[in-house]
DNA sequence: TAGATTGTTAATCGATTAACAATC
DNA sequence: TAGATTGTTAATCGATTAACAATC
């Protein structure tokens, strides 16, 4: 346990990691042993030094003139990311994202792993999804806590969304996930992550617009 | 069309926009009629300040005591990000996610239309799903020209993402919404933007790992 | 060696926050 | 009026980018 593990990084360069790690997966895949900032930066369009400084955070040092070797650069971002253990989570709302999260095997590859589903629908409840039950929402405080689960994904409609977050955190959870279009109010040391398609869709619904409205090409 | 349409607005302030609109929507429920910054900050954690310059790119002048009125407010983030007007757009890649956007009604009232979906699985091509029908991919260019499609959601494995999102642009599609961990090499002119899950997943895996490490309560 | 790249410090840029007069 | 809020300018903060010596 270093001491930079103790360091946090911007939000930003979170959000960059990933997608070093999905082009390190490729390069690798095409043989390629090492890599350097300059061709990152190329292939994301990033600035070069972005990238080293983004690099330095997961406390891997690269050689002059050849760069970071791809393999060592994977391990360390996914330890930074704690990609490479498996964290148990449970999701709330078994809708028609729930459902797609549950069968998106390749969360298992970024460390979540999923071991059960809950929702109130009785039709739902009893039934198996992707191998991963679905269980009554009422279990769900109890099980956490005995499960000692930390990471919630919450896919409920909004107007549940808040209590059914305050269940998740009556069972002990720490994280959640929030994809309910809508700010929940929780203690402070809950973390909570909002991946609201919604705003993600306001960026370029207004870049087109922009583009219609300038005739720009 | 006023000057201010032309004024390009901040990504941050883009992405806090859907954000007002989930809580303007709630406050119009609760039967208000006006709303302050300083009520809207509070309630979504931020600063009144930013929240009143972000409301300013809209357009909309608010009155001093009382502040806005959340009808016309509601109007006016709507028209500045083109939700009052409906898009229609092509979705490709019916696996898990794709079948998901498709079924989330939701969007619809983000101006989002859905009029056809594309995939390559002969099982799939010929139905509906959510009274969309599911066409071959080989269809997508012409179709879109056709009908003048401007905007493409992008739901396929990250292997073909490249290969399909230059078709869309071969059709004329000018946005595309990229579900796919990895990054498009497109046309200057075309928008891309990623609304990729391992980025937000990212964020809160490092901070509950940290957490965790820090063991901070 | 020559040349490309790292690691790091300094400069720049842009977004956030503070301050405050004008307003209802 | 008194008090809360807007609109706007200035100050701060933090992330991005530039510059460059050290290194292989």
């Amino acid at each position: 346990m270093t001491a930079s593990q103790f360091k946090s990084a911007p939000e930003p360069t979170l959000r960059r990691l990933p997608r070093y790690l999905h082009l390190l997966f490729r390069l690798r895949e095409g043989g390629l042993e090492d890599v350097s900032s300059t061709l990152i930066a190329r292939e994301l369009k990033l600035d070069p030094t972005q990238v080293r400084k983004d690099i330095e955070y997961t406390d891997i040092v690269g050689r002059p003139k050849t760069g970071y070797p791809i393999e060592d650069l994977i391990i360390a971002i996914e330890a930074f990311l704690n990609w490479n253990n498996t964290e148990d989570a449970f999701i709330a709302g078994v809708g028609n994202l729930g459902s797609a999260m549950l069968g998106y095997q390749r969360f298992k590859k970024y460390g979540l792993n999923f071991v059960a589903a809950f929702d109130t629908d009785k039709q739902k409840i009893g039934t198996q999804i992707d191998t991963i039950p679905v269980l009554s929402i009422e279990k769900l405080p109890d099980l956490a806590n005995r499960m000692k689960i930390k990471f919630g994904v919450l896919t409920v409609p909004p107007q549940y969304a808040q209590f059914v977050a305050e269940i998740m955190v009556e069972g002990g959870i720490k994280a959640i996930w929030n994809f309910a279009p809508c700010q929940l109010k929780l203690p402070d040391d809950v973390i909570v992550e909002n991946a609201q398609l919604t705003q993600s869709l306001a960026v370029i619904s207004r870049k087109l617009h922009e583009k219609k409205i300038l005739g720009s090409d």
